[in-house]
DNA sequence: GAACAGAATCAAACCGCTTTGGATATCGCA
DNA sequence: TGCGATATCCAAAGCGGTTTGATTCTGTTC
């Protein structure tokens, strides 16, 4: 079916090495023979073996991904957007997307071995914790790597891309108050990731910052699910004195809260209010005329890009310094916010 | 950091045959060297380098999934959960998945270079068509794949796992004429996939048996997005003879038509019946104590758990018969069916 | 103690590519 | 015409494993 280097020389009757770099675009192959070659191999149906490829040269030309077979799943909705971008960067570079799905304590292991094993050239770590381990043993091995998001603020000894979370929720929480509302939910994803505790951190500042008192029993850290905001919005509207508004970490648990909201007959921007982060998932589309939902949105599948883009740099260029690139994200009005009504 | 064979061997004072051999797990080793062996090379840190072993066996231990970078980006949500299941067995079973995210043509060129180039040793073929130009093509370059899904209803010449949609699609319409609608709308997904088509086979199949007139304007294929079900479920509810119950395809576009139910003021399960196919997605669950849902419901994730068993096995055992998998759904009543008003 | 089967080990070839370090051919120009 | 420079091409040595075919060590058996 297909032939291989040798083969392909010796039916065109010159040396491996020729063929070689006919193919690989050296200089010192005239037109003439790289013509030839390239003709000869159409024909033959010449394709290297990438083993033999990767082995001569000790590249993979691969990223990998690492996903936790977790109870988290929280991770996997936003993940195929994210998958999706980064692999059209990837195949755009020739590159090849790899991806483990272990157990959490197999996972220091598997990096280990991805990269002893040579077959990934690096990698891409997702959703960072607060104080994560990957990150340690990533550097330590010196195994190229992009983090998206960060762990602490100050990180500046790796790449990593991430959005201004701290800032967008400080923006949408102001947006409510402005309207008037001071009984604000919170429906955050886990906090332990550290895009939640930035989001949770400009929550608290944009209350302080306006001197409204928190209350615990209105804010919420789970995996950003649907349920999870159907369930928590409708234990909030029957507390005695319920929000007038909520702050939501994903589209997802807003589509909860607004089902909520709607089964108890409350009209959504009137009666109460609902912001999201929206990352612009391609099968909750938030983009209509009037957006469904008033939302800071910023799109997981460009991120994907971006990031594939930054580690395969990084695997190029290996002694180029570590970027940082912060991005806002905008902030979309949507049928979903309203002012308070008054409660006096 | 770590060290190859050959240093291995040198450590050790014996050869790299021996060595390999021991590590391998061959009879002609005697296990006081292999003790030996295996404490040098955890030692040692060895790792065998993946490429080398893949040169020199011809076998990659790797799976593939070529996804078409396309505008359908429907695959995505159900996807994730898939490739979460898939991804469980291969690592169990020592196997990488390798995804390549392509533009839809480049889609063959892709499938033919994995293949030659060796670096997949089989694929999982998603969504297929009605008629799928992959499977003809796998077949022709005898690849071993299995495909999530089928193409025509009688194919028995390569490995499937299907649920059975026209069945369920019967059983749920059958469930809303028996609750006495007669005017039901079908949000479907595109039917040029296989698997829509089987559901709107069972769907009219169900309306025919019970002499009830199918009606056009009520049936849509699209895209199995959440803003596909609102703005349709939107659309039917102004008609002048708004169906009474509608069947979705996917959760997503049920959850939609939830939302315009609602946003109507109407009460589902009492003036609008949903049903709707559940893939058990993992962000949005379906399996309260009462299911939000009425759904035939069959996992996905499963599904992709069951695929890449199938698959490896096919790789592993190349001359074994093709496997047919038909699965049926479990159908479970949820909060979202009633009985029809009667509109007389 | 010689003969020999069986167990344990080894040297070397091989997988298919890249790359090094020449070798040869071609050419410009004194 | 001769000679270095340049353009082409090549043989062979890796890359790091597996596997073949042979060899050495045992331990029996007669």
């Amino acid at each position: 079916m297909s032939v291989n280097l040798k083969q392909l020389a010796q039916a065109l009757g010159i040396s491996q090495t020729t063929v070689s770099r006919a193919l690989n675009g050296f200089p010192e192959v005239s037109e003439k023979t790289r013509h030839k070659v390239r003709a000869m191999a159409q024909q033959l149906n010449y394709v290297p073996s990438q083993h033999a490829t990767k082995l001569a040269t000790g590249k993979s030309k691969t990223i990998g991904h690492v996903i936790p077979q977790s109870d988290h799943l929280m991770i996997n909705p936003l993940f195929s957007d994210f998958l999706a971008g980064a692999g059209e960067t990837c195949s755009r570079a020739g590159y090849d997307m790899l991806m483990s799905v272990v157990p959490r304590e197999q996972e220091e292991q598997t990096y280990r071995n991805l990269f002893a094993s040579k077959r990934v050239d690096g990698v891409i770590v997702h959703a960072p914790l607060v104080k994560d381990d990957r990150v340690t043993l990533l550097q330590q091995l010196s195994i190229p790597f992009v983090v998206h998001g960060r762990c602490a603020d100050d990180d500046t000894s790796y790449t990593w891309l991430d959005v201004n979370n701290r800032r967008s929720f400080e923006r949408v929480t102001h947006l409510l108050i402005d309207l008037g509302h001071h009984r604000i939910g919170l429906l955050n994803g886990l906090e332990n990731m550290t895009f939640a505790q930035r989001r949770r951190t400009g929550f608290l500042q944009a209350l302080s910052e306006r001197k409204i008192e928190m209350d615990q029993g209105l804010m919420f850290a789970q995996d950003m699910t649907e349920p999870y905001g159907y369930n928590r919005m409708r234990e909030m509207l029957e507390l005695p004195s319920p929000p007038t508004a909520v702050v939501c970490a994903s589209i997802l648990p807003a589509m909860g809260a607004l089902r909520a909201v709607q089964e108890a007959r409350l009209e959504p921007g009137k009666d109460i209010s609902i912001v999201t982060h929206d990352d612009v998932l391609s099968f909750l589309t938030n983009n209509r005329d009037v957006p469904i939902f008033t939302a800071v949105r910023s799109s997981i599948k460009t991120a994907g890009m971006r990031c594939a883009e930054l580690l395969i740099n990084e695997i190029e260029n290996p002694h180029t310094d570590p970027v940082h690139e912060l991005w806002e994200a905008e902030l979309v009005l949507g049928a979903s916010t309203g002012p308070a009504l008054s409660a006096d």
